[in-house]
DNA sequence: CATAGGAGTGAGTAATCACTCATATTATTT
DNA sequence: AAATAATATGAGTGATTACTCACTCCTATG
């Protein structure tokens, strides 16, 4: 009977789905594509991390390329933000999104580092990443921006010079710390952002 | 006579002495570098590049690694930034040092870019560039800093804190335009840098 | 001129790579 | 239980890699 087979299976946890499988080689790829980069990582030490022969990677992934867009594509895409009050006010929606994309970068440290080098060499990263979380970021920020400088809250600078500085303080935060480790004394992410915040709402000058 | 083969050699131009032959080397693997990553470029390609043969790559340098280094090294020390007057006011520098530094990266563009994306996977890019350009900003930027808070003109935030946040804005400006070619419809560094350095000093919000 | 020494060369080498495929193992159906 | 299908395996393969070395070429000196 099917049903005894599948039970045994999940009781004894030997025996894995192919699903799971692919999952342990995603999860390997990742890991060592991350600490390498994809020219340093070898198909051999992915399977060997994931618990597999190095046949059976190309048995889920056609090449070694295919497999590192498999790595990337579910993560470039998640993380996007839930306000969860109905905002309204367009400062409090740069605190949030800024919180929550700061705890996206801190969960995701070497992910995130591992994208912005590869997109230098990878036009398919490149691709992924304004597909992705860059351009999320930007569909998302802007209706935001356009409402606070409509209520003039917000000066009508030019969107483009604005979120580029936006996201270079955001992702520059993990990027800092991995090249000056100890560097940057804080201990909370809400502590960064507060920081973060209070410099690009109102700037460094005493007015 | 000595000077004579010396005369011809200089008229000719057709040998060149062991450095010409060194720096074309070190040119060639820039560019390569730069287009492909270390680990995407191999030593015969560099080779046929700077017009040697693959063997003489490795007279000058034992081995690739040696040879990164010694591409990275004297770049990563130029451009010290220049303050033409003999500037007194914290704001006048924060102008000067931002335009400098957006000038240098727009003429160091790929090499920008290359030196972060592989500071992800080497310790000694990662420690020459937070020696090189990173520490010397670092270290250019603080004194700047302190005098501006201790005249009451720059809030007393947190050194790192400021100092991260302006770097991301100025450094992710080359690699935003990487990854979003046309995103940014400035024409000229002066622009930009007039654009960052408004966000900077005064922030988002109209007071 | 003869000879020595340093620089350049490129075919050669051992190691490593992504990828294949014949076989083994396991799961499902009859 | 037997047959069939699906999946996993890892030794094998040709291509490619960083690096070597026996040799050539060029120039300087006695």
């Amino acid at each position: 009977m099917k049903s005894i087979s599948e039970t045994e299976q999940l009781e004894k946890s030997k025996k894995k789905t192919t699903e799971e499988r692919r999952q342990d080689i995603l999860e390997a790829a990742l890991n060592i594509f991350t600490e390498k980069g994809y020219n340093g990582s070898t198909t051999a030490e992915i399977a060997k991390a994931a618990g597999v022969a190095e046949g059976t990677i190309f048995r889920h992934f056609a090449t070694k390329k295919e497999l590192l867009i498999a790595v990337l594509k579910p993560k470039i895409l998640t993380g996007i933000i839930s306000l969860d009050k109905e905002q309204e006010d367009p400062v409090e929606f740069f605190r949030c999104f800024l919180k929550n994309r700061l705890e996206l970068i801190k969960e995701n440290d070497g992910l995130v580092r591992f994208m912005f080098a590869e997109a230098q060499y990878h036009d398919e990263v490149r691709e992924a990443l304004s597909n992705g979380i860059l351009g999320d970021g930007i569909n998302i920020v802007k209706p935001w921006f356009n409402k606070g400088v409509e209520e003039g809250v917000f000066k009508p600078i030019p969107f483009p010079a604005m979120m580029r500085s936006f996201m270079g303080m955001v992702l520059f935060y993990g990027i800092f710390n991995h090249v000056f480790p100890g560097f940057s004394p804080e201990k909370t992410i809400d502590e960064a952002a507060d920081q973060i915040l209070e410099l690009f709402l109102n700037g460094l000058l005493i007015k």
